[in-house]
RNA sequence: UCCGGCGUAGCUCAAUGGUAGAGCGGGUGGCUGUUAACCACUAGGUUGUAGGUUCGAGCCCUACCGCCGGAGCCA
């Protein structure tokens, strides 16, 4: 939107057409010829061709010497131009230079990710880091808006928390006065079920904090979940949200970002696919298929095809590196670099996977019932479906104690884990509470767990107990699936991996 | 913690145990419509660290450090 200043921003330029305005924003790129300068200039809206002739001696003089990342203001007249990327461009009357620079480290070209991380501040500024901000987003507005919609209370629960709230979780310590050590939230629910008891459907979004020592492609020590709570609902009831809810979040997507996705090199056709109802398994449906001779004939056939594909590669990056080594162009030859070094970097990754994969078939057909479902397996499952598919009724023994035991089958609880496909892996946990407070006391004496910490949470079952349940989904693996990243440290600003706290 | 891979110019990567190179980026010059522009010239290095083998080590061996991936653990 152009002001009184005539400044506008280059999302908006189409309305400036013929108009003289002010662009401010950072150098992106630049080519010349002897009498013209091409300035590439991006402000976070969009970038902008700016055009520079010799005749305007001072901008001319001005533009010669400025590098990548440059701050500017430009000023000029908007003009349609197909030759221009997106359509519009500047005619320069004027540049004014708020800083020079001629050293930004990162290039419109490949790095390394070690590089990366480590200019991460920086690292933000490139097309493709923007595209996951805004996908990112995108994402967690439409979360809120899908709770706010249905009457659900935002509902901010504490950070510093005095014990650990899943058993088993690796929790980070934090010295507290004098009450020595509390940790780090892992999970806002135990306290989300004591505002869902006042409000009846509430829900809390924030950090959450694992000390896990894992270093995989799906980990974060600190990361965002989303976490709804209601009252008088059941697993089915779960389900039924969960479902609405991740249609509704890839739909925004869907709406707002197919040039992004594209950017990002991402197939929306699997995202399209994503429509109720998801399929539904019980744990013993997937003990089930883990132990399938059906799944083991696809296994071996993907195993034989994998197998090929991995040699289809390896010749393409000879054929590659052929191709550089003849390249006289300097940059047709880093621009074959690059392919060369992504195919590498797939076949080293299919390679470790296919060299896991006889352990992970043996894994499945060894699978016992008992045993908790691990990413591998988790994996193997979301295989068989092109949708995200919801686990039920895990054995009692491997979820946590406050889940409530099915009627049915006091061996398993009302819970439910949404797989996402793709091998992108578990996106939300969740489950029906138990409500009953003899039950409940008898399943933490059961785990060896001090009550006294958990007075208060004993009494939502004294005081007016109903049936409840929640989920919580990961916002990092979310944002990772749907924009089809290998990692998930780009899904996030500022990544907090094990070993890695700068910048 | 364990297993595997990698550490060479600012960046991305080459280099049979035998004179450390290319491209990008930087600098200088040329070019009025470029699309990672192009052309010419140019500067740029304790090959992660410390030992060892060898006439000779970027390359082989040992230890350590760092990063990546995986396993375990987990969402």
């Amino acid at each position: 939107m152009q002001n009184m200043a005539g400044i506008t921003d280059i999302k908006s330029l189409h309305e400036s057409e013929g108009s003289e305005v002010t662009l401010r924003g950072w150098l992106y790129g630049k080519r010349s010829g002897g009498k013209i300068a091409f300035l590439l200039l991006r402000d976070g809206t969009g970038v902008c061709q700016c055009v520079v002739e010799a005749r305007e001696e001072r901008a001319f003089e001005a533009a010669s010497g400025l590098g990548q990342e440059s701050s500017l203001a430009v000023t000029g007249t908007i003009r349609k131009d197909d030759r221009a990327p997106g359509g519009y461009e500047m005619l320069v009357s004027a540049i004014d230079v708020i800083q020079a620079v001629d050293d930004y480290p990162i290039a419109r070209k490949s790095h390394g990710v070690d590089f990366l991380m480590n200019h991460r501040h920086l690292w933000l500024r490139s097309p493709r880091q923007t595209a996951i901000l805004r996908i990112r987003h995108t994402l967690v507005r439409a979360m809120r808006e899908f709770f706010d919609e249905r009457d659900f209370t935002l509902i901010d629960t504490p950070i510093l928390s005095p014990g650990a709230a899943e058993g088993a979780g690796t929790l980070f310590p934090v010295r507290y006065f004098d009450e020595g050590e509390v940790n780090l939230a892992q999970t806002g629910q135990l306290y989300l079920e004591s505002a869902c008891m006042a409000l009846g459907k509430v829900y809390c979004f924030g950090p959450t904090f694992r000390a896990e020592k894992s270093k995989t492609r799906r980990h974060l020590t600190e990361f965002w979940m989303i976490e709804p709570e209601i009252a008088f609902a059941g697993l089915d009831d779960l389900m039924d949200l969960a479902e609405e809810f991740i249609c509704g979040i890839v739909d925004a997507v869907l709406d707002k970002h197919r040039g992004d996705l594209e950017l990002l090199g991402r197939d929306p056709a699997p995202l399209e696919k994503v429509a109720a109802p998801f399929p539904r398994i019980t744990y013993s449906d997937a003990v089930d298929i883990l132990r399938g001779d059906e799944l083991h004939e696809q296994l071996a056939a993907d195993l034989e095809s994998d197998r090929a594909r991995l040699q289809e590669m390896i010749d393409e990056i000879t054929a590659l590196e052929d191709r550089r080594d003849r390249s006289r162009k300097g940059w047709q030859q880093d621009k074959l670099e690059e392919r060369i070094q992504s195919l590498r970097e797939e076949v080293r990754d299919l390679d470790t996977d296919i060299a896991n994969r006889p352990a992970h078939m043996r894994d499945a057909l060894n699978f016992k019932w008992g045993q908790d479902l691990g990413g591998d397996e988790e994996t193997l499952i979301s295989r068989q479906f092109d949708k995200p598919v919801f686990i039920t009724e895990y054995p009692r023994e491997v979820k946590a104690f406050y889940m409530k035991p099915s009627p049915d089958n006091p061996g398993v609880v009302l819970n439910m884990d949404v797989i996402a496909p793709e091998g992108y892996g578990e996106i939300i946990g969740g489950s029906q509470r138990e409500d009953d407070y003899d039950a409940l006391d008898a399943r933490m004496l059961e785990e060896g767990m001090n009550r006294e910490p958990y007075e208060w949470y004993l009494d939502l079952r004294r005081y007016g107990s109903v049936p409840h349940g929640g989920f919580g989904l990961g916002v990092e693996r979310t944002v990772a699936w749907i924009c089809g990243l290998r990692h998930i440290r780009e899904t996030i600003p500022f990544a907090r991996l094990m070993g890695r706290i700068y910048p």
